[in-house]
DNA sequence: TTGATTTATACTCATTACGAGCATATTATT
DNA sequence: AATAATATGCTCGTAATGAGTATAAATCAA
């Protein structure tokens, strides 16, 4: 790209401030965890001294050019200075650089263009002691918080029906035109799975946005400093954009499951088959089907039992004990785990 | 994310400068093309005023966060102001950020961030005219000139086995231990389809990165300043990393094709199903079983016939012209194209 | 005009993948 | 010994997939 230093493409750039936004992410027990900060500590993070919003945020920090030599090792070194963890698996997510969906940017000429990234791990118990000295300024969430809406594991949510279902009624009738209102009931019914089409895990985002638009969360109130009147859909907000962030990580999460063997990178080394489905079930947000889950699993070749060994951990007879076989990447295409929902 | 002008966030980061290069693509009569600049033209495209390369590059272009509200707008932005073309959709690939893949870049202090975005486009008469004006400092370049072993439409490349195997079996021996060797022989294989496991037309960044790294591409003589004495891999190079960001573009529309209709982006408003076949399989890069794709096409809802018309371009029978349903969109989880690949 | 050639379209068949459920095994608990 | 809880093995119907055969409708060469 040769850009000089006179030349107009690197003027109109001079604005810009690049930073890394990192969704880390790790199950514990069949909950979806996310790190959390919070107030004066994800400011000391990201070397913030200006006054500051409180609220949950994604860790983040600044890119530092000079230092590192590719934006993945970047993001790797602040992850690893600011938090006890070492995510093994990283991948970028996107670039977000939307105007106005920052309320906490003072300055309007200046705009920040932040790259999400996605980080997997395991939280062994080491992490966890360490995790308890940080306090509360830094803490893992469960990501179900944020997204009430996401989590089927339990059947269907009652806020569908009884908050979204009615917010997006609302938003649909607010429609100028006739068009306008058919359009917007098509979107509202395939994203929140009204119509035959059934629920799309991986739509994520698009319900975010949708609900963004409709003015029924915390943030869209926030960003475009409404007053309204009606009830906003429960759930926890974030930071600047945030929550959007994570939504993204959740419906890559969710899409890359099924196609890649990522489950194994937020498992310990040796796991039983449930523990494995639970941990799917987590992240998918819906129930899976027990003994289809294992034919597939098994049948897949990404495990390999543990001879001798067995769990008695929960009640009933004892599970054999399984590991990650990390050869079939390099045997196949490696494959995911399929979603087979259960009856 | 709320820097102040002082903060470090922006200090450190004031070196970066954004960039956004676009890999706009579309099918000609069953070939697939690259919208590519060359020399003087592509420096004026991107306002740079500094000695510059000779070589294909993508069109790029500077992110001015003052006029656009997001970074896609500010793409089709100029990419309307620098082409004749107007794509409808565009999609956000990758943020690109590695130090010394850069062969221009003079300053080493200032560091190019692009986001890579792909963009579809069918090409119109109207368009074709235009583009004849721009002769030949800007023009539709086969994407298979870049990657002439990702064309499987009429049998395995010959190249494969006449030049890549034997470059990779030299790399395999470079490795230094026993244990290296076999990681890169594993990693040849899978990447390449030497095993059973057979090739995955997906892996186009995977096969460009490891072909780059054996040192067998010409951005990788290019880039590190060697001189060999061995044959490097047939096809033109591209500037910069152009090439890598190719091979981002190239692997994501070969997966995405698969489960969202993104193909019809790059149709005309009515086609026949073997036009349309023919472009999946430019895309793919593999010959398609013809009555199998009909089965998928009809039975999907993707299309409509357009009654009473027929096509007779071909020599044979006259073949029934269809048309793209935008519906589904609004209807299911829209569906892609699957590939069952011809026998 | 006829037969060869080319392309389009309809239909069949075997195999596999998937969703759902039943049955049995092995442990702890009461 | 009965009961509850979990693990594991197996079956079955349906749908999706890969491959091939058969027929229809046009052009072209003789």
């Amino acid at each position: 790209m040769a850009p000089s230093a006179k030349s107009p493409l690197s003027n109109s750039s001079a604005q810009i401030v690049l930073g890394l936004s990192a969704v880390i992410v790790s199950v514990d027990h069949g909950d979806p965890k996310v790190f959390i900060v919070r107030g004066a500590e994800h400011a000391l993070a990201a070397n913030i001294t200006s006054p500051h919003e409180d609220g949950d945020a994604l860790p983040f920090g600044p890119f530092d050019p000079q230092q590192h030599a590719t934006i993945e090792s970047g993001l790797r070194a602040w992850v690893a200075e600011q938090t006890p963890l070492k995510p093994g698996y990283v991948e970028q997510l996107y670039t977000f650089g939307n105007r106005g969906r920052y309320a906490g940017q003072r300055d309007e000429a200046q705009r920040v263009i932040s790259v999400g990234y996605l980080a997997l791990t395991w939280q062994d118990d080491l992490e966890r002691a360490r995790m308890k000295q940080t306090a509360n300024s830094a803490f893992w969430a469960d990501w179900y918080d944020y997204f009430p809406w996401e989590d089927w594991r339990q059947g269907r949510p009652k806020l569908i029906s009884s908050v979204i279902e009615a917010g997006l009624k609302r938003w649909v009738a607010e429609g100028e035109s006739r068009d306008e209102k058919a359009h917007r009931r098509a979107r509202a019914d395939l994203c929140f799975g009204l119509n035959e089409a059934g629920w799309d895990e991986e739509k994520v985002l698009e319900r975010y946005e949708l609900l963004y638009e409709a003015r029924l969360l915390y943030e869209s109130v926030r960003d475009k400093k409404l007053k309204v009147d009606y009830v906003l859909v429960p759930g926890r907000s974030m930071l600047y954009d945030h929550r959007r962030i994570l939504a993204t990580a959740m419906g890559r999460l969710r899409g890359k499951l099924k196609y890649r063997p990522v489950v194994f990178e937020m498992m310990p080394p040796e796991f039983t088959l449930l523990h494995l489905q639970k941990t799917v079930e987590a992240v998918a947000g819906h129930p899976l089907h027990k003994q289809n889950f294992r034919r597939l699993v098994e049948g897949s070749g990404m495990v390999e039992e543990v001879t001798g060994k067995k769990s008695s951990a929960a009640g009933g007879r004892p599970a054999a004990l399984f590991r990650f076989r990390r050869d079939v990447i390099h045997e196949r295409p490696a494959p995911g785990v399929k979603l087979a929902p259960a009856g």
